[in-house]
DNA sequence: AAATAAATTTAGTTATGTCTAAAAATTTTT
DNA sequence: AAAAATTTTTAGACATAACTAAATTTATTT
């Protein structure tokens, strides 16, 4: 079994290499955990001697494929338990993850399967994040981010890509959740700012707000 | 805020005087939590630091005020979650415990309140163990464990005082349960145990698994 | 009330996971 | 291709929470 602290750094290599897809390094790690590097280094060790990794001494880290499988099953249990504090508890989707960081570390695999059944096995979380099955596959919905779409462009929000409470509550704001219709209206090219129709009101939304909600892609 | 190791000293404590009304022993502490006597005169002194406990070297140890809110509200989320788990997610009674031992040291107030409401603000917990509110406040209910009644007593099954799957599993083979009801045909002087008829079947049990059966007390 | 036994505490170690400061390796710049 | 900058690792410390062994205090016998 792992502790407390190896999962947070097997989470947190998982959630890097999707954005990046090449090898993690020491300083990114350091940076998402807020630890020092040296720290970091010391771990990756540790995890290197336990198989969850692949590491080389100044060339990165991976996960292995027990290393994944495990990440993904956190990533699992954090997502079910948010879409059980929504769904069920009467949360809103600004307030879950923190809790859902704890949740996550729950160890017993009959209770996780128990809530996913409860849940009705669902397949996305209350921010559209796709919810690995028991068996580590994650649900491949094809997304753009909204900052990629054309002027003209109008669809549905399918998901966000963080789960930040400053975020989502400025989403909740200006009215956006999952499933939202939103427009393209103009397109700042100077800051890649966007003007958008949400609900009959227009919005100018940041680049940095665009690249963060997930539009269907077909 | 406090580690776990700390919660799980406090849980100790409280759980020994429940039975006790005394002060709590060194010993009896390392014997629950399975450490070394050493081990627990050490995280005394951290605890009587953080004004959790009352402690007096070689004089036994008693919670604090706060100490005692403390582990009260540890007890609470740990009924709660066993609650949950029974009436929600289908897990029998013998089988929450080790779970819930987990959940309890969840820190947030407001999942646990919301938890509560979701439940229906239950009283009792799947074995019948009275559930702290909010406030601390442990519902009493006049209970006398079943070794207590005399031959000829009938009445129903109010709770057990032990939360063990060995325990619990064997309750379920003989068809004990809350409000099943129990009738004293004959006691054995010899070592206290009795002949009880259970749903008209004839048992014989031991004064160990009398002792931990709770009826109702008027 | 001594002597013995039992319980408790102290002293000294250990493993985990963190840190800072310094050294080494890699990458970028000139 | 050197020099400079950045990144990463090593070395040495520290806090937590555990341990064993030895010393001390308290309780029980005789």
């Amino acid at each position: 079994m792992n502790t407390l602290a190896e999962e947070n750094y097997l989470k947190a290599i998982l959630n890097i290499s999707f954005n990046t897809n090449k090898k993690v390094s020491t300083n990114e790690i350091s940076n998402v955990l807020k630890t020092s590097p040296a720290s970091v280094t010391d771990m990756l060790k540790k995890l290197l001697e336990k198989k969850l990794v692949e590491y080389e001494k100044y060339k990165g880290v991976e996960l292995s494929n027990s290393g994944k499988q495990y990440a993904i099953n956190i990533l699992r249990k954090h997502r079910l338990w948010e879409t059980f504090l929504v769904e069920h508890l009467g949360f809103n989707w600004s307030e879950v993850h923190e809790i859902a960081e704890e949740l996550e570390h729950i160890k017993s695999t009959k209770l996780i399967d128990k809530l996913d059944a409860f849940l009705g096995y669902p397949k996305f979380d209350p921010h559209g994040e796709p919810i690995p099955n028991k068996e580590g596959v994650i649900p491949n919905v094809k997304s753009t981010s909204l900052d990629q779409m054309e002027v003209g462009f109008a669809g549905h929000v399918l998901g966000v890509t963080i789960d930040d409470k400053l975020f989502l509550d400025y989403l909740t704001k200006l009215n956006i959740k999952i499933g939202t219709k939103i427009e393209i209206i103009q397109k700042i090219d100077f800051d890649k700012s966007l003007i958008v129709r949400i609900e009959n009101i227009q919005n100018h939304i940041s680049f940095d707000v665009a690249k963060n909600i997930l539009i269907k892609n077909n």
